[in-house]
DNA sequence: GCCAACGTTGGC
DNA sequence: GCCAACGTTGGC
């Protein structure tokens, strides 16, 4: 089964054209310190799809589509005290965080803008709502077709 | 830059 | 196990 999800990026730090960028390579998604968003990468498998949100930007909205094409290792950020996202308490042995990696599939035809979204009946139940400040979310089959449908629409 | 919401930490 | 203190996220 097809599952679907949402990542948060702020553009500043990583944008949409940084990971059209990197081409068929993708990007690891180091630095998730949150035990929901890690639990989601867990669960993400290969060629799953993923929408690209830029947060913290004017206006906030999902941008693209990306795509997982390495699904769930340790992030090995943690585990480098020279990185800004080490975490001393991940051991080793057990690592405590995970990351994926997401490649660059397709844009979209516009912003589809987080006002538009919580605009949305069919949307309200969404975790980009009712979790506003988790990074990385699942989003239903019919949440994605809703969203795709708004962003062909002018 | 402010601040509300909320996840995490640590003392007890 | 509770909860106050603290840190972070993210919209505005």
């Amino acid at each position: 089964m097809k599952q679907f999800w949402l990542m948060k990026s702020e553009p500043d730090a990583f944008s949409f054209d940084d990971l059209q960028a990197k081409g068929k390579q993708g990007e690891p998604w180091d630095g998730v310190r949150n035990y929901q968003a890690r639990n989601h990468m867990q669960n993400m498998k290969k060629n799953d799809l993923v929408l690209f949100y830029h947060s913290s930007t004017k206006p906030a909205g999902v941008v693209g589509i990306a795509k997982v094409i390495k699904e769930s290792y340790p992030d090995f950020t943690a585990l480098e005290p020279e990185s800004k996202y080490f975490d001393p308490k991940s051991d080793p042995e057990n690592p405590r965080w995970f990351m994926v990696d997401i490649v660059f599939q397709k844009h979209i035809k516009r912003l589809v803008t987080l006002k538009e979204i919580k605009a949305n009946p069919a949307l309200s139940e969404m975790q980009l709502v009712t979790h506003s400040r988790l990074s990385i979310n699942q989003v239903t089959e019919q949440q994605w077709d809703e969203i795709i449908k708004m962003s062909e629409l002018s």
